[in-house]
This record gives C-alpha cells, structure tokens and sequence, in this order.
DNA sequence: CTGTTAGCGCCTTCAG
DNA sequence: CTGAAGGCGCTAACAG
C-alpha cells in the first residue's frame, strides 16, 4: 500500500508503469492488451488492493449496474421492502443502493424528487421509488414506485388491495359484534390511506351502520402522531368497542394509548391493525391486521424495474397484490 | 424543463444567463454574488427543479454528507441496524446511503473492502461496516464496525455480549429442567458464533453436565443452511429436549423441522434462539430468545461515527451493548 | 498493442 | 462581482 490515501487508477498505472487507458482495459476486460501486461497489470491491481471508484466510473460512463431504492426513511415498511428487493437481486448482476435522508420525516415533501436527482443520470441505472407522494413520469432512468401515494400515474407501480383490505377488516370486526367502530386514518393526501377509509366507509354501510364522524380522526401513519387521536378516540363519552387503525404503526399507538388509559386489549377494545410488518406480531397481545405481502412487493418491484430497463416491460403495468386478514390476538367477540 | 435529460448545473447558468461558476456560487452560498443575480438563479434553479448531482460534486469535493453503510445482504438483522441509523440521523445533517451487493450471500468475502473501496473516497464521508468478516483499520475514511465478526481491531466497534446473552439461554433451558440441549452452531469463523458456542459450553460445564459433541452441529446462521443440521438433531436416536439456536433464523429453522417431523414446539422440544429479530415473534408459537439491542446498536455506531469524524471519538472505543431473555413461548419446563 | 487526448458534471482558484 | 481554466478518477475514441 504505497499512498495512505485511496489508491486510484493512476497509482496502478504508475506502479506498474504503464498507462491509465490500458489498466482501465484490463479492469474492463477489453481487448488489445499483451497477455503479459495483462497479468502485470492484474498483480498490482491485487497487490495493491485496487477496486474502481463507483462515482468515477459512473461519471463517465453512465452504467453502473447499480439499481436505487430510494425511501424517505428506514422504518418497517420500507425495510421489509428492502428484504424483498434483496431476494430478488440475487444472480441479476446488480447491486443495491438504498438511499434515505436525514430527518424530517413527512415534513420534506417531494423527497423523491431531491433524490431522483441527486442520483440519476450517473450513479444508479434505474430506481424504486417507495411510497412517493408525486410522481414525475418524467425521468432520464427507469423508475417503478412501489405504493405510490397519489392515483395510477405513467410509470409502473406495485401496490396491494388496500380497499379490499380495509372492508376485509372492518367486516372481521363487524363479525365479532362490534357497531361502534373507531377509524384511525393515515393522511388525506396519500391514496393508500384514502382507499383504507373508503373501505371502511363502504364496509359499514354494507352493514347498514351510519357513520358517525367523532369516530373518525386523523392518525398520521406514524406511532407520534397518531397517540393523540388515539387518546382521544379512547376518552370519547361513547367510547368504541373497537378501533381499525390504518396502519400497524398507528393500531400499536393505539393499544398504547389503551394501555396509558388502563384499557387492556381485547377485553375493553379490539383494534385491528393493516400493513403486518413483523414489528406487529411483537405487541403484546400480538395484533390483528390486514396484512400487505410487502416483501413480495418489493422483489416485484426489482422484477418490473429490470423489465423495464430490458424494455421487456410496459410503462403503464400496474401490478396490484393481494391483501388478507391476519387473525391474532388484539380483537374479540363481544 | 427544457432540456429533457437531467438538468445540469450548465443548463441552469444557461438559462440564467451567467456562468456555471456562479450558479456554483449561489447553490453553496458563498460570499461574492449580488442580491439580484442571487435571487435570479435561484429561481431559475426553482424552476428547472436542478439538483446537483451527488457524483459530479463528490468526485470534486470530497465531501458529501452521505454516510454510508456498508451490508452484505439486507435480511433482518441488517435492517434493524437500518431503523436504528435512520432514527440516529435525524437531524445531524447527513444523509443515509446502504449499499448492498447482489446475491452470493456468505460466498462473497470481502464484501466490505471490496464496498468501501467502491464508495469512499469519492461518495461517503464515513462509513459502518454491518457485521464484516475482515477488517483493515486503514481506509481514508472514519469506518465503524457493528458486530465485527473478528475480534478486537484497529476502528471503533459495537457489538453486544454475545457471552454472557448464551449463558443466559442455556440457564434458562437448565432452569425448565433440561439436560439433553442441543446447540445449533453458526459459522466458526466468526466471533460472535464462537462466543456464542462458548457460552453454551461454560453454562453446561457450570451445571455439571458434560458436553455431548453430537448434540452440537453447525447451522451456519441462514434458513436453509440449518434446516439440513436441525433435522439431524431431531432424528437423533436420544432425540434432545431442547436446542438452543445461535440466532433466530435457525431457530426458526429448527422449528420448521420439528413441525416436518410432526413434533410440536414446545409440547416435544423446547427452542430458544438469539437476536430478537421482529419476525422472531412471529413463528407459531412465539420464539422465546436473546435479544440484542440491534436498532440500539445502530444507533450508537451513528453516534461513533460523527464523533469519529469530529475527532471527539477515540479510534480505540468499543461500545458493548447488554443482552437479555425474552421469554416467549417456546419453551417449557420438563 | 499501447499511449494520448478528450471530456462526464461539478467546484475552486485566479484573473478580469 | 463574474467568467475562464483546470482537475477530481475514469473511459472511449483515436493515434502511434
């Protein structure tokens, strides 16, 4: 290891005195190199423990095999997607960049346009989106969201049911003999969480239960902003027998804020969860939901986006999955 | 949008109608710039929706505040070191970037000279290394490593104590009555197997109770790899009454076995694992485990990290981190 | 077969 | 206060 620093093309070159052009050659495995400089060549890569740097290489020559998934955070869902694009890269001959900003969770919004940005054009060949609020179809690289946040746009998606989910759990409630239902809702602005409170709407109906709108509050999807709601839900003169909470995150505030109140799960209040991230089977009793096979969706996902990259793939496939009930222990008879 | 590719800073200073250094000028807020031309740029920079690209600008400067961490595969355990970094980050100002290799999992040693190599120096400005197996002290940028895999080294560490968390499982097997206990091994060449397998040793040793080697196989840490071994120790002619698994994929592994042979867990053989990953607590019944605080971990090698590159954290800091019981439900008392 | 010459997109002197 | 020139590490022509 002749310079402390990061040794580059160049060192080899000199090292084995020779050229940058032909060392890069040899790294490519181009042809028109003498079998003895390349094996010259080849020694002192190894010797000196030489590997090309990504962003150079990427800079000139616009192909990296290295595919981004870009999230606005590392939380259950976009991990578990993680898993499932990991699966699905293997023997592909790309590799993985995952990509998330800092903090500002849910403040930053067009996150994934900053991203796509910053990151396209050089270093990744085509990118997953997860969960993006807006979606340009426009892009210089191909690009597949998984679980976009607004309608159906010009580029692949991956989503699951999320409206027949949302009825499937409701009408598990309703099953159990629950009437006074309490609906804890993500954000108005995402399409997930609006098709999770049609659903919920919808089922209701169906079973000829008006809607009653102090039932209803606006959770956030996340476990800080969605205690509140819950909290108040719970202290509601009236209070529900049960709460379907739209997603894992906000139904494990949910039994927390029962827990604070001195409710326990099931005997005072059922609640019914959505997503199934493995974190929800961890509660204690472990919860109920609707689960989204979200591994599944995301080596879905990697399979669309090399489609697309081979051309093999139409920009406008919509691949929606199925979601099913998860029958565990947050929820009962009453 | 003018142009239809990405937009280069060119493309903003051409539509300004001053020069890229200037653009340079405004986007890093230095000094030197008039209010108007400031404000004029900017706008124009609004307006194309330019972000500069992390490649072109890390390639020059050398900075990038991007912190990298370094993973062979995404699985569980992989990605609550994520959630904890993602939690750690908020706020400081840098941006996360996970970069994973594709397939070849465990085959491909090295991984993380060969990773750290690609990305730093130009990309990241530091970097954690997630569980890897050789650890040269010298990169040209601050490198942590969670849960090396060798020993002591030359950068800062966090693990947890592997030793004493596999006392604690075998006593707690000891405890319920058990004597026949079957250890599922993971790989020899790592440190955290080792210790592992010692604690199964010095628990039993403190018991009394001599060693069986042939209760004793290799699980190698991964699914498949453990079904093979696990199904051996069930068809044992003096078939164990419990196994302790060295992390929780094997043990769910093992009870994946137990049920192809139509034993019931905990009913004919008591499992404990080691990890407390999320998806431990979704095997039927619940795995009873050691858990190590992994987003914790995650955590604080954020924390080494930007101490590392203030110069506030000496290179000589390992931080180990408690283990403890989690008592689900696979395991009972005979 | 091998070296030389241009850039990729950006940032940083250094003159104007 | 602004523009022109050079170079980061690498690859793709094109000469030699």
């Amino acid at each position: 290891m002749q310079p402390s620093g990061r040794v580059t093309i160049g060192d080899v070159a000199r090292t084995a005195g020779v050229s940058v052009a032909t060392v890069s050659k040899v790294i490519n495995g181009r042809y028109g190199v003498a079998a003895a400089t390349f094996s010259r060549v080849q020694e002192v890569i190894d010797d000196l423990g030489y590997e090309s740097s990504l962003v150079a290489r990427s800079l000139r020559s616009h192909r990296t095999n290295v595919i981004g998934i870009l999230v606005a955070e590392f939380e259950p869902f976009s991990t578990e997607i993680l898993k499932g694009t990991s699966a699905a890269i293997a023997g592909t001959g790309y590799e993985l960049l995952a990509y998330s900003g800092g903090g500002r969770p849910g403040g930053n919004v067009g996150w994934e346009r900053r991203y796509l940005s910053r990151l396209s054009g050089t270093l990744i060949d085509g990118a997953i989106l997860v969960t993006p609020t807006v979606v340009d179809a426009d892009s210089n690289i191909p690009v597949v969201a998984i679980d976009p946040h607004t309608g159906p746009t010009g580029l692949p998606t991956v989503d699951s049911d999320n409206l027949t989910g949302a009825i499937l759990a409701v009408e598990h409630l309703l099953r159990l003999g629950h009437r006074r239902i309490g609906f804890l809702s993500g954000r108005p602005d995402l399409e997930s969480s609006r098709l999770r409170e049609q659903g919920y709407r919808t089922a209701l109906e169906a079973a000829g239960i008006p809607l009653d709108p102090t039932l209803v509050r606006l959770g956030g999807y996340r476990v800080e902003s969605a205690l509140g709601p819950a909290t108040e839900l719970l202290n509601l003169e009236q209070r529900p027998t049960a709460i379907f909470a739209a997603n894992d995150l906000s139904a494990i505030s949910t039994m927390r804020a029962a827990a604070a109140l001195g409710l326990s799960v099931p005997e005072d209040l059922s609640v019914i969860g959505f997503d199934n991230v493995p974190e929800s089977a961890l509660t204690q009793p472990p919860l109920t939901t609707i689960s989204q096979p979200i591994q599944e969706m995301g080596s879905r996902g990697i399979d669309l986006l090399i489609g697309l990259m081979n051309g093999t793939v139409d920009p406008g496939t919509h691949v929606r999955l199925p979601t099913a009930l998860v029958d565990r222990g947050s929820c009962r008879a009453i």
